[in-house]
DNA sequence: AAAATTTATGTTATATTATAACATAACGTT
DNA sequence: AACGTTATGTTATAATATAACATAAATTTT
């Protein structure tokens, strides 16, 4: 069962993604006794907006903007730490980039899929993934904690644009 | 079936890796028409020589004192972007760290078992992660061309030694 | 409510990882 | 030897991330 999947990647009222993420992280937060500051949702709402990863000097950019004041890196980093912490966004290492979680707070796969082409990621989760690396972890005597799992290629829509031709890029 | 799970993290004659690591290098450079020069290959001996994955400023540091000379950050570079270029080496994109390959120019998982407590990594191959990888890809209408896994825990050696609180941190 | 404590942010400087741009050297071919 | 190609040297700098200390805001204690 891979969850998610029809959700990213494909046309849909993504405000409504960014709200009900909002609404996760307020709730997740109050369970935490955490504080989600005006900085830290601020940051959490950017990283919603993009379907592309932003590194945390978009962030930081983009945040300037938003606030209307400078905004120096470690108040970025801060706020990811914060977030991360939380399991309200993640880390995609091999692009230096953070992008919201849709699944915080829950047991997931941390499985990525990453367009080659326009940039995009968008998170599954897949039982039968975990499954897998638990029993390798097992057969080679590996206490598993953690994992991170990146898929390259082609988005569905550049699929279907590099068939045509087209080679849109923007997302 | 796991493959190389037995070979790393356990007691084992390294030099014979190193060996035949090179042995394969050489003979995939002939192949491909491609030179390891002096440089590419005390790169790629450092690298294997390591069981934790070097990083780019530790490959240049070491290198420097082997060929008794400062080299400067981008001949490091170049040499690794060469090895990569061949797979025979991979980067950890989790720890911007770089480390050979045990299974050069054949299809693999890239899979990576990273030890939170000493730092080494061992590099599997597993068909059924494979599998589920393209099953998952597939399902999400997502074109599959390359993957990074990286798994985060205890490799079998600091599991005993954390179980019997020796937590000895060299390897 | 004032003082004390904790938590979050501001600020400056700098560490770490990686690459751009151009110069020189080594190699291979004719 | 002259030429083109490939590899390395060199300098500078971009991009990512954190250390260290100062201030401010919120929370708790008195």
């Amino acid at each position: 069962m891979l969850t998610n999947s029809r959700l990213v990647h494909q046309p849909h009222d993504h405000d409504r993604c960014i709200n009900a993420a909002l609404t996760r992280a307020k709730g997740l937060c109050q369970e935490r006794n955490a504080k989600l500051t005006a900085t830290r949702e601020a940051v959490l709402t950017l990283l919603w907006q993009s379907h592309r990863p932003l590194g945390a000097y978009q962030v930081q950019e983009q945040l300037s903007k938003l606030l209307a004041k400078n905004i120096a890196p470690p108040t970025v980093y801060r706020a990811i730490e914060f977030l991360l912490g939380l399991g309200l966004i993640h880390r995609l290492p091999s692009l230096n980039a953070y992008i919201g979680c849709p699944f915080p707070s829950s047991n997931h796969s941390n499985l990525f899929m990453i367009c080659n082409q326009c940039g995009s990621a968008a998170e599954m989760t897949d039982a039968a993934l975990n499954e897998v690396l638990q029993t390798a972890s097992d057969k080679a005597n590996f206490v598993l904690q953690s994992q991170s799992v990146e898929l390259f290629g082609l988005c569905p829509r550049c699929t279907s644009s590099v068939m045509s031709e087209e080679g849109s890029n923007d997302v």
